[in-house]
DNA sequence: CGATAGTGAGACAGAAATGTCGCAGATGCT
DNA sequence: AGCATCTGCGACATTTCTGTCTCACTATCG
């Protein structure tokens, strides 16, 4: 039976970012695949570690494509990024993990390229009045990625289900912990027509 | 001259941070001493990964004492705390690029301590009627720990100083990024003050 | 000044991971 | 059935990393 790239890259990811250090013969092993069959279709170590973070990439660019980031309404955009947000997390992590992947010029673009993408979504919110303007929305990209990640960590260990890391990223990071936000929770898509706040 | 054994595990702790699976050379090399010597003190490489990572832990108990965590006012600990993060974030920087730490019985149990120790800190909190109660004090955990990461993450990007990530953190894990908080930001010594020289 | 302790440099063997190959077996198509 | 394609298995050579040892050099102390 042929492989379907797709999934082997899905098992790759999943391999890696629960053990980024790992041989190849056990990434292999965690794809279902043989050692030789990983090497004949992805390349040798460093070919495939890349192969699979650009293809998180790619995920990433579809979620974003699919939440509208760049166009559609920011909140409604915001809370459809959320609820796909796995991609995100995986590829923050293997980045993490493996701080070479940035030396790959092509990589590095496309890295960089996603980063202000998903800046100029924050620039949009804070023009919109919906973001706070006295932080930098690079700084913003960074807290929403970073507990994207945390948030699926927490549900590898355990501590909560896929299903609530939508909420629980939301609520800390539209809100924060602090405990007299005093319903600022916007409204989201379901209700009417709720004017959204123009900037006066 | 003898080596200071603090300094050694600082510069292995940076040259794993940023790159978690440099051979023993280059760690050597990073921290300004020769193989053999790293072998002599530190051990072989898994046992000198561990020292670290356990190095670290101490590191940031250590910051959770100075903070205050456990007994002092809630939210003064807290700035206090997000003042000196750096050990927290290198810590769990090690931490997701090196799974098999948790595979190490001593390591994980220090681990969870404090994690349950910083987790009791935000229950506190919570019982105060400072943090929102609608999420679970791991997850604030959680939150936190990563913000914390990322923004170190930022400074290393070059898109923000040191002496910004106080600022930053406290701002998005607190109040979140939405711009209506409506000057909820908590009345803190230091809040409005200027910022810390910090050194490089 | 001599002794001691600690480090760096270099070398080397063993272990581990990687890249590659050939061959057998399974699958699907004609 | 016959053929082409692809995979898994096992083996191998090569490269890389690691653990270890020896020796020379330096600094510190008695």
């Amino acid at each position: 039976m042929e492989i379907d790239r797709e999934e082997l890259l899905r098992g790759v990811a999943n391999a890696l970012t629960s053990n980024p250090g790992a041989p190849t013969g056990e990434i292999a092993a965690a794809a279902n695949v043989s050692r030789a069959t990983l090497h004949r279709v992805l390349g040798g170590r460093e070919e495939l570690v890349e192969a699979t973070y650009g293809w998180m990439l790619e995920q990433c660019g579809r979620v974003f494509d699919r939440a509208g980031i760049d166009h559609e309404p920011v909140l409604e955009a915001f809370d459809r990024l959320i609820e796909d947000s796995y991609p995100l997390a995986q590829s923050l992590w293997l980045l993490i993990a493996t701080p070479e992947l940035e030396r790959v010029p092509e990589l590095l673009a496309r890295l960089e390229a996603q980063d202000q993408r998903l800046e100029r979504f924050f620039v949009r919110g804070q023009e919109e009045g919906l973001f706070r303007r006295d932080l930098p929305p690079r700084w913003l990209t960074y807290s929403l990625g970073s507990q994207v990640m945390s948030a699926w960590y927490m549900v590898d260990d355990g501590y909560a289900g896929a299903r609530d890391v939508p909420r629980l990223v939301r609520a800390a990071v539209l809100e924060g912990v602090l405990a007299d936000a005093a319903g600022s929770a916007a409204e989201t898509p379901g209700s009417a027509g709720a004017p959204r706040p123009k900037e006066s």
